[in-house]
DNA sequence: GCAAGGATATCG
DNA sequence: GATATCCTTGCA
């Protein structure tokens, strides 16, 4: 429900900016396969490579719709939250499964890095085929938003790229849908 | 409003 | 080999 996208080595917010590197690798080859990276420190953010081998582009799934399988996301985010959050005691990490128990299914994925925790995602998947069908992380046909359903925004935590990359309005979310990244009040806007 | 956390890219 | 930075989150 909210993507951003990522377009090649003159997008200075992309991970391609530096040319290949170990990291970006898979971005300069086929499309349809995995990127799984770490930001600060601790969140994996899950990207799919959209252009053919040559071109690094790749679009950052910020947010999805959970439709099934939302125990298992549960359970995902709380083992996730035990190993990335230093606990000063066991009541912390009580406080951590809580919080997560208590959070609606809508909202289990509502992030990039939330994504990536939901789905038991590390930077290990990178390279996976989403178009292989008896992959276990795939990409599969849904239902399609209508065009007016759609807003774009410029992308999220990019300020180091600069003007005109940093106004680009290259993330795209269904307006007001509960599953889509931030706080309420920016979610109902568009 | 900001700390946590570790890999990464870029210097020395 | 050291260090500033980072496509974030959840707390104070």
């Amino acid at each position: 429900v909210e993507v951003e996208a990522y377009i090649g080595e003159d997008d200075l917010a992309s991970h391609a900016r530096f040319g290949e590197t170990a990291r970006n690798r898979v971005m300069f080859g086929p499309p349809g396969h995995a990127y799984v990276y770490l930001v600060y420190g601790m969140h994996a953010c899950l990207n799919v490579v959209t252009e053919p081998a040559g071109k690094p582009a790749a679009i950052l799934i910020r947010a999805i719709e959970p439709t099934g399988g939302v125990a298992l996301m549960r359970s995902a985010r709380v083992e996730r939250a035990a190993t990335n959050r230093r606990y000063t005691g066991p009541e912390q990490a009580a406080a951590d499964q809580a919080r997560i128990e208590r959070t609606p299914g809508p909202r289990l994925a509502s992030g990039p890095g939330l994504v990536a925790a939901a789905f038991g995602l590390d930077p290990s998947w990178t390279g996976r085929d989403l178009c292989d069908p008896d992959g276990d992380l795939r990409l599969e046909d849904g239902p399609r938003p209508s065009d007016d359903e759609v807003v774009a925004t410029p992308r999220i935590g990019i300020g180091y790229a600069g003007s005109p990359w940093t106004e680009q309005p290259w993330r795209f979310l269904i307006a007001g849908h509960p599953s889509v990244s931030g706080p309420a009040a920016s979610r109902t806007a568009r």
